[in-house]
DNA sequence: CTGGGGATGGGGCCC
DNA sequence: GGGGCCCCATCCCCA
């Protein structure tokens, strides 16, 4: 199931009025719901975990490296001899308009694959006219739609645009064409089947939630309160194995695999068992697991 | 090299 | 429709 599995199912012909999406508030001032300060979000680029699909279960190394081995987006291969008619747009960019983290990406390129898989060493630079840069970023830096020649480029077909708002416009019709309802995100490649859905995703992109302490910005307050307990030292969630505390019950639910038995992640060349999927995958890339 | 903790991101579900 | 929480996933770092 890939982590953008709501990316994508269907709705009606309405445009989504980004206006009302990211209101003044949104933008400039304190998060409504958190009520945190007014902060410049100029933060660093942070490697955005990305998870290109869901690996089917049970969990083995060959999942994990089918997991990695996407094809391209339908816009990269297209570049070859004959394009495809530039409106029969293949499926969304499994990185949804963001790379690979830099590690990642070198622990993917180490693993042998076919070269057509592997990844850029270096990505590709975004277009970034001069005196419009703060348009083409983001907080924590993540790219905007991509920018050509014209101002605006469409990601599916490269059609430019001058304006945002033509470029979302263009974007609308090739949802149009694919699927009865859809919105497009203006900020990256992701559509949506529904307003609110998308609503929710410009968050990601706006982060409304600054701490107060640090000036860290986040999407949502319950992750901005997460935060605040790595200020606080708060560790509400505690093993009832070894009485070990935790502040993110993610954290503790990774930590009780390591009092079972019997592992999640097996290793279907030797039968291994990992408490997690990360330790299963760096061990398939140690090369327990040969590619094909 | 491996195991594990810490921190964080993001979509879904429920109220 | 929004908020809170859940669950899953990932990256970084350290022992």
């Amino acid at each position: 199931m890939p982590r953008s599995f709501l990316v994508k199912t269907h709705s009606s012909h309405r445009v989504p009025n980004y206006r009302q999406l990211e209101t003044q508030t949104e933008i400039n001032g304190a998060c409504s719901a958190c009520r945190g300060l007014v902060v410049p979000l100029l933060l660093p680029d942070k490697a955005a975990s990305s998870t290109p699909g869901d690996p089917p279960r049970p969990w083995d190394c060959t999942s994990i490296i089918a997991r990695i081995s996407l094809p391209l987006p339908r816009h990269e291969e297209a570049r070859g001899a004959s394009g495809p008619d530039p409106l029969q747009v293949g499926p969304v960019h499994p990185w949804a308009g963001r790379a690979p983290s830099v590690p990642l990406k070198d622990s993917l390129n180490q693993l042998n694959l076919p070269p057509r898989l592997l990844l850029p060493t270096r990505w590709p630079p975004i277009p970034d006219p001069a005196g419009d840069q703060a348009a083409d970023r983001l907080p924590g830096g993540a790219a905007r739609a991509p920018r050509g020649p014209g101002g605006f480029q469409c990601p599916h077909c490269r059609k430019p645009y001058h304006t945002l708002a033509g470029l979302a416009r263009h974007r609308e019709l090739h949802c149009r064409l694919r699927t009865p309802r859809c919105f497009p995100c203006r900020h990256c490649d992701k559509e949506y089947s529904s307003l609110g859905a998308l609503k929710m995703h410009i968050r990601t992109h706006t982060l409304p939630c600054p701490c107060a302490i640090c000036g860290k910005a986040f999407s949502r307050p319950w992750l901005l309160r997460g935060h605040i307990r790595t200020h606080t030292g708060e560790k509400p969630y505690t093993c009832s194995h070894c009485s070990r505390a935790f502040a993110d019950r993610s954290n503790l639910r990774a930590h009780l695999q390591t009092h079972s038995d019997t592992k999640k992640y097996q290793c279907k060349s030797c039968a291994k068992t990992f408490s997690r999927m990360s330790l299963l995958a760096r061990h398939a890339e140690s090369g327990c697991c040969p590619g094909p």
